[in-house]
Order: structure tokens, then sequence, then C-alpha cells
DNA sequence: ATAGCCTTGACG
DNA sequence: CGTCAAGGCTAT
């Protein structure tokens, strides 16, 4: 099986991936074309003080699975107001180099009775012909389980695991020439192989697969890149409408997020500030702005005084969303004592951009840092509840998305304490829109204050979980993700069926120059689709990929 | 791999 | 010193 995924799998593997017919859903993001917006109040110039911490590199997603998730729970649609923050910092890990520490927690996988599979990304070419799903798995005829493909990618911040110490490890990975990381890990693919996703998961038929993006051993003839391969998945989902209300956020058309990328981050140019530097040039905008204004500034719309309820917010369907804090009658401890919004649980606090329960923030936390990727190979629509979101990563990734958790607040230096700076704004639902009166564009600063002008989404914006539900085709979407999109799912096809879906006329016109052997350049400018804060590359056909993204010979893989 | 609990550390 | 979010640790 290994050796090809059938064609049938590499259809149903296409399908969760990224549907390129489906209408619907997903999708979305990125775009070529970043405008910058601007920001309220982040600066870069300097960093501030504190080092904010730098995004993490994985932070460059395009991720586009979509989970469906039908009944049970989740449901928060509706309408909740988004949180968006964007990163900005550079946070250069400064003091983590004395103390290499070795990751311990990447341990070794367990077990789990999840199956999955793992592939081993770098091998080479990568995925070369045979998708590389991995032996075990089969057939999907009756996937019980779930079926998660997961690839896996260096994990980042792993000092101990290189070669120079004293550089950041983001760094520190690239390649001398492509700017692409190379470092394999060895460690981590013999997880990721045996454990990690189970590589031969114990159980025979694992509906979910592993990939593994390292590419330790292997091969050879091409650099690994490492990256983050994030799925694009389109979701079959059944209509937008009903995608998003599975989802908890559903901002769906609205443009939700924002970015600025700046430019200021060339990815070449590490800045080093230290955390210790005070700069206040840059308006840090942190959470506790948000909480401020949720919980003392009584201009803020969102009623504090509520507070005192203490009454979950309850949706329509009878569940609670949180992933908003702005609401406008919401209090901060009312959405605290709303269910997570990703699956259910107790909400712990407010990470990486949303009030989520302490599960789904370490699930979302591990999944970036160690660069996995999963893929649902089950329609990208399994429910994420308490008692299920252990079955899905990749549904439950793309739900932590959804919901608005931000890629950018993973913190690529690791380091502790402080606070994040990454930008963030609050971008209400279109059905508060009206309500809050904000700004056409209904967004808000975590302050509450109207965020100046974002435009058109980037991809960044985007990628990072913001509002990735647009669907293909439509004009939010950036040309450049549509195209990533579109072709994401080729990944899975060797060449020779690559070769033939093309002279079936079934790729378009756009996918195909992507499948045209390219040698990627390495661009200065951070500027990309998917993340405006990352190193990209420029394709010879124009296009701009982050580094994240790979394409190799006739196949594209996204390793965000 | 998961998830609960602990440690950090900028801010106030 | 308290708060809070981000990372670390570790028993399952
Ligand atoms: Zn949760
Ligand atoms: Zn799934």
């Amino acid at each position: 099986m290994a050796a090809e995924m059938s064609i049938a799998q590499a259809s149903a593997a296409a399908q969760t991936v990224a549907t390129p017919a489906l209408p619907t859903t997903v999708s979305a993001t990125a775009s070529g074309h970043h405008h910058h917006v601007s920001v309220t109040a982040v600066n870069v110039d300097e960093p501030p003080q504190r080092a904010r911490s730098a995004p993490h590199p994985a932070a460059a997603t395009s991720h586009i699975i979509h989970n469906g998730t039908p009944d049970v729970l989740d449901s928060s649609d509706a309408e909740v107001a988004r949180i968006d923050f964007h990163s900005v910092n550079m946070r250069s890990k400064k003091k983590r180099d004395d103390l290499p520490r070795p990751m311990s927690w990447e341990g070794e996988l367990s077990d789990g009775e999840r199956d999955v599979m793992c592939v081993d990304e770098e091998n080479s070419e990568p995925v070369p012909e045979n998708l590389s799903l991995p032996q075990t798995k089969q057939t999907l005829s009756d996937p019980k389980e779930s079926p998660v493909l997961l690839i896996k990618q260096p994990p980042i911040g792993n000092y101990s695991l290189h070669s120079t110490p004293s550089n950041s490890p983001v760094l520190s990975q690239r390649h001398p020439v492509t700017g692409v990381s190379i470092i394999s890990h060895k460690d981590l693919m013999h997880k990721s192989l045996n454990g990690g996703g189970g590589g031969m998961p114990p159980t025979p038929s694992p509906d979910s697969a592993v990939h593994s993006a390292y590419s330790v051993f292997s091969s050879p003839t091409h650099s690994p890149l490492q990256q983050r391969h994030l799925a694009l998945t389109p979701s079959l989902s059944r209509n937008n409408s009903d995608a998003s209300r599975s989802s908890c956020c559903s901002f769906g058309s609205v443009s939700a997020v924002s970015v600025s990328p700046t430019q200021q981050f060339s990815p070449t140019h590490s800045p080093i500030q230290g955390r210790h530097i005070h700069n206040i040039h840059s308006s840090p905008l942190h959470h506790n702005i948000l909480y401020r204004s949720l919980q003392e500034d009584p201009t803020i719309q969102y009623s504090a005084d509520q507070e005192p309820l203490d009454e979950p917010l309850e949706d329509k369907t009878g569940l609670l969303h949180s992933s908003l804090p702005a609401q406008p009658g919401i209090s901060r401890q009312q959405l605290i004592n709303s269910p997570c919004p990703i699956c259910g649980d107790k909400i712990s606090g407010f990470h990486y951009g949303i009030f989520s329960c302490e599960s789904c923030k370490g699930f979302f936390k591990r999944t970036v840092q160690n660069r996995k990727n999963y893929l649902c190979l089950r329609g990208a629509q399994c429910p994420v509840t308490v008692a299920t979101r252990k079955k899905c990563p990749a549904c439950r990734f793309d739900k932590c998305l959804q919901c608005g958790m931000k890629l950018e607040a993973i913190r690529e230096d690791r380091t502790r304490g402080g606070r994040s700076t990454y930008q963030c704004s609050y971008s209400l639902p279109p059905s508060l829109a009206g309500q809050q009166q904000l700004h056409g564009d209904s967004r808000l600063t975590p302050d509450g204050q109207p965020v100046i002008k974002m435009e058109p989404q980037d991809g960044a914006a985007a990628s990072a979980g913001g509002s990735r539900r647009i669907s293909p085709g439509s004009k939010g979407v950036p040309l450049l993700l549509q195209e990533i999109m579109d072709v994401e799912h080729l990944w899975h096809y060797s060449e020779s069926e690559l070769s033939k879906l093309s002279s079936e006329g079934r790729l378009t016109r756009e996918v195909q120059p992507l499948l045209v052997p390219q040698t990627p350049t390495r661009i200065s400018s951070p500027i990309c689709a998917i993340s405006p804060t990352i190193d990209c590359t420029k394709l010879s056909s124009g296009a701009r990929v982050c580094r994240y993204s790979k394409i190799s010979r006739s196949t594209i893989k996204f390793a965000c």
C-alpha cells in the first residue's frame, strides 16, 4: 500500500485535503497580496521591551482543514466576535541560548488508540511518488476512528537539537542556500516514525496517518525542508452555512483577519531584541488590554457590568461559545464560564487568542511547536468534543484555528512569561457588527478601539486562523492561496498520477504552473501569502510561497 | 500524545 | 505582589 496509495485513497485523501471541486467551505485565505494594514498600535520598529516572542514559524500555515462537526457540540457559531491578534513579535530568543534544554517533552509517542500513519516527509523527495501514506493505512471504507494524517516537522525551538547553539532555532535550521530549514532531527524522526504517528500503528487500520516532515533519514536527494505542513483541506463540508455553524467561529464572510505583515521582520535579519529592551514605540497589544477592557473599562462595549452574572453564554444551539470576548454585553467572566469553543470543556483562560480549555491550549501548542501536520482522512468533519477530541487531531486543530487561535501566539523561541505582542484586534461578526456600530469593519482592538483599516485579509491572518472559511474562488481569496489550496491535495499523487490528471484536463490552469518543477528561490521579503512574518520563496512562476510550503517536483506540500 | 499543574516574566 | 498568558514538566 504504501507504494501506492491507491487512487481511491489518494482521492479520498485529496478530498479531505483539498477538494477543489467542492464548493464548500473551506477555505482559504491567504493571499498573495498583502496589504498592509495599518495597525493599530503596534509598531514594530523596535520591539518593545520585552522581546516579544517571535511567532512560531509554523505559524504560517495555511491549514485549511475544516471540520464539520455536526451534531454535537460545537456550535458555536455564529455570531461570535473574533479576536485577532497579529503577531508582531519578534522576539528573539535571547536568553535561551545559554540554556539549551532538552526537550523532554518530545518524547515518544504514545500510542494511543488512534491509528495514525506516519509518513516521512522528507524523504526526499517529498512524498514522491507514492504518497506517502504509510503503509498501514488502508482504505477508508469505514473509518471509524480518527483518520488522521500527520505530517510532522522538526519542532521548533529545540535548541538542544541543533548545531548552532547560539542561533535561533529558526535560523539555524535554514538551508544556507535556499533558506529553507534543513535540519533533520533524528530523534524526531524516530519518534515520528515510531510513535509519533504511530507510524505503524499498532493497530492496523488507522484511519489516521501521520506524516513526518522530518527527514531524517533519508533523503539525500533533496534538501529537506522542514516545514509544517498544513493541510489544506477543503472540507467536504456541507454547505457553508453548515460548516460555519459547526465551527465555533463563523466568520465566514467577514474578513476577519487582519494583518499587518509588516515588513519589519525580515526573516533574514534576526532581530535580537532583548526582552528587556523597552521601546515604547510599539505598543504591545497585549491581551491584557483586552482583559482590561473587558474587565475594567466601562466604556467598552462589552459589558463589564454583567460580569457579576457569571452566566455562561449560550447560543442557539445550546452551546456556548467563548471565542470572542467581545460580544456586546458579554463579560469576561461569562466568557470564562462558557465552554471551550473548541471542545466544550471548561475554559481555563485566554490562550493564543481565544478563551479555551487547558487541553486545547496544550494541544494547539504541541501541534504548532512540534510542527505536526495532521490530515483528516475522513472528510474533515469530525466532531470535536471533550469525548472525541483525541480522535482526530486534524479536525481539532482546524477547529482551534477556526475558533481563532493564533499561530502567531506560539513563540518560536519558547520564551516563557512576559507578555505576548502579537497584534490583536477584534473582529465582530457581521451580525454583531451592527450592534457594535464600530466601523464598518466591525473590528475592534482589544481595547475596544476600532481597528484601523485592514484590508482584505492577508494570508497570514487568514491562514492564521482567521477566517479561513472563504469559499475557494470567492473573491476574498487571494490568488496564491487559492493556488495553494488547489494544489495542495496534489501532493498525494505521484507524478504519474499528476500527469494523468493534467492530461485529462483535470488540473486547473492555475495549478499547473505549480506542478512544474521549480527551484524555489528565497526572497528576502517576508511577504507571503501565508504569513508575512516568515520567509518566503519565490517560484520561478512568480508565485510566492512561504518557506513552509514546499514544492517539489510535481508535488506540492505544505509544511507549515 | 494528552492534559493538568507548575514556572516564567512583563505589567500594573 | 498580583495578574495572566505563554512555555515546561510529567503522570497517564
Ligand atoms: Zn477545549
Ligand atoms: Zn477529522
